[in-house]
DNA sequence: TATTGTTATACTCTATAACTATA
DNA sequence: TATAGTTATAGAGTATAACAATA
């Protein structure tokens, strides 16, 4: 896999080819790509509803799996214990989920999503793709933005890979 | 574009289509395959090297640009004044880069790599691309792998949509 | 008046350690 | 012994305000 990939420059200021590029570093791209999905979170859920974007996250994992654990949410978004706890503390304090405690395991406290926190995380997120949608629309076809999704999906599927912490296995 | 892409199961626990999914956030599936790189980075780069993600890209930006400003930095990263002055020092302390006064703008310092610097990045850059494809191999095709970092690009071009800021346009 | 770079400072977010309770 | 959750605390990272020097 050389570094010839399509119609890009690939020459170096000196002249030299083969050079290791940061434009070729995923993690450089990626980077460089969150400026721009944050910048259209904040506009559109994060000022307007006062949410981090770790906590719409928290909050939309709720409302789709509910009955999950803190644990399972913790493993899932690669966030410390502690760390949970405390966004769960904002968003129970702000009426949007409730603890629950579990029948099987007393140790386990249940997630689930009041009405108001699944209105939220609905309106959130239709916000989102609304914006995304629009702010790709000079950039991305509707096929290409299609196919980074799946493909960013399947790079956090190396996740396992990576890291030796046995998550990501639920996709949750 | 309805949600119907590819062989996804797009139907919710209540069975309900077209809901609101928090897996075509294009935030959400960065932040997740973030978690991959992030910690490709650390193994390969952070550890061995003692380099923060933000030292090590303005570190391979200079040595890619030389001769280049802080405030140019500081947009092409979204990072603001005083963080790269911080950076720049950590770097320049480590005999990495260095800061020489502009000719032609006396408020302006030009920033340029040492041997060191330039060493350092190159072999940096190198470790991560083999990582990273490494990482990805069992997952992404060499094709998919090079059409990832394409995309990512165009949606950092979008920035300029997004934001008011004039940065981005350098592609630095 | 705007821009470059710096300093000082406060805030947010995250990580670690220690603890209780349960499995 | 391992896991779920919490508390307390320290650290890393980022942002804001104010400033000096130059354009």
């Amino acid at each position: 896999m050389p570094s010839k990939r399509f119609h890009r420059a690939d020459t170096t200021p000196a002249g030299r080819l083969e050079e290791a590029r940061l434009h070729d570093v995923l993690g450089y791209q990626m980077a460089q790509a969150a400026i721009v999905t944050d910048a259209v979170f904040k506009a559109q859920v994060g000022q307007p509803f006062g949410l981090r974007p770790v906590e719409y996250t928290v909050l939309t994992l709720i409302v789709e799996n509910p009955g999950g654990s803190l644990a399972r949410l913790a493993r899932a978004l690669a966030v410390t214990a502690p760390n949970i706890t405390m966004w769960i503390d904002r968003l129970e304090s702000r009426g949007l989920v409730r603890r629950t405690p579990s029948a099987n395991d007393r140790r386990s406290l249940l997630l689930y999503a009041t009405p108001q926190g699944q209105a939220l995380a609905r309106a959130a997120t239709q916000r989102i793709l609304d914006a995304e949608r629009q702010a790709m629309a000079a950039h991305l076809t509707a096929g290409e933005h299609a196919i980074l999704l799946e493909l960013l999906h399947k790079v956090a599927c190396a996740r396992a890979a990576v890291s030796g912490d046995g998550a990501a296995s639920s996709d949750v």
